[in-house]
DNA sequence: CTGACAGTAGGCC
DNA sequence: GGCCTACTGTCAG
């Protein structure tokens, strides 16, 4: 039995605040910070083993009800972000950035793992995420893991969009999804135009590539934008080349 | 145990 | 070309 849950049976609704600030006195408490992201403002929650949690927007009390209905633990404000957070922000580097995943699961956390190697600027396929965690089945589990993601635009799930360009949804909202991405320079029209149009290359032998379609190394190397390929040989027999900033994941063993 | 879900590819018209 | 379906991991009912 969790506290809210406590405190209602004994038979009146708890004061606002209260389950914070016992939570905060003797029971596990996380802080948050507030922090400019790519859409507006942030609040990020962290723990002694990194960041925790993630919402947008400024309501504190939408934050810890959150914090508490998913992790179980209380959040109290501080002023000082983890090291490295808002250099994160600000340049996608998310290298030294250390995560709390507790509770989520192996697979969950691989697929999160994978999702944060995607640069800023570019989209990944769902196809892409199963491929590179070696579950090329996985693609529809992938969408579930990341629709739990517990940490959205630290953790870049909205990078992850659907093989034919279409962005696809996302925890808060397929609109929030485009606007994050263009923000983040994405030309996203031009993703699902391209998209549509068969501008990616798949590989079912080797290698597994969705080129950004926006890419510029990508549009150089590519005479049309018409033409999917099947396999990464048959794109280079044709005389097309992978974009330089797609890395090839190999396929599992 | 069943069904639902941020998806995809292959088979069949 | 478009429709149908099996497939994956997790969770709610």
């Amino acid at each position: 039995m969790d506290l809210t849950t406590l405190l209602a049976d004994l038979g009146s609704p708890a004061p606002a605040g209260l389950v914070d600030r016992v939570l905060a006195s003797t029971g596990p408490a996380d802080s948050w910070v507030l922090v400019d992201g790519p859409a507006g403002p942030l609040m990020v929650a962290f723990s002694d083993h990194g960041i925790s949690y993630v919402l947008a927007g400024a309501d504190d009390a939408e934050l810890s009800q959150q914090v508490r209905a998913r992790l179980d633990r209380g959040v109290r404000r501080v002023q000082t972000p983890p090291a490295g957070l808002v250099p994160a922000l600000r340049t996608g580097r998310t290298r030294q950035l250390r995560f709390d995943l507790r509770g989520r699961t192996p697979f969950e956390q691989e697929v999160l793992a994978a999702a944060l190697r995607i640069p800023r600027g570019e989209v990944r396929s769902y196809a892409w995420v199963a491929a590179a965690i070696g579950r090329p089945g996985a693609v529809r589990a992938v969408g579930s893991a990341l629709g739990r993601n517990p940490v959205p635009v630290v953790i870049p799930c909205h990078r992850v969009v659907r093989s034919d360009g279409q962005v696809g949804d996302y925890v808060w909202g397929s609109e929030l999804k485009r606007t994050i991405l263009t923000a983040e320079g994405l030309d996203v029209e031009e993703v699902e135009r391209l998209g549509a149009a068969g501008v990616v290359y798949t590989g079912s032998d080797t290698t597994h590539i969705f080129c950004v379609p926006t890419c510029r190394d990508a549009r150089r190397t590519t005479p049309a934008h018409t033409v999917r390929f099947r396999s990464a040989a048959a794109a280079t027999a044709a005389g097309y080349r992978p974009c330089l900033h797609c890395e090839p994941i190999p396929t599992a063993a």
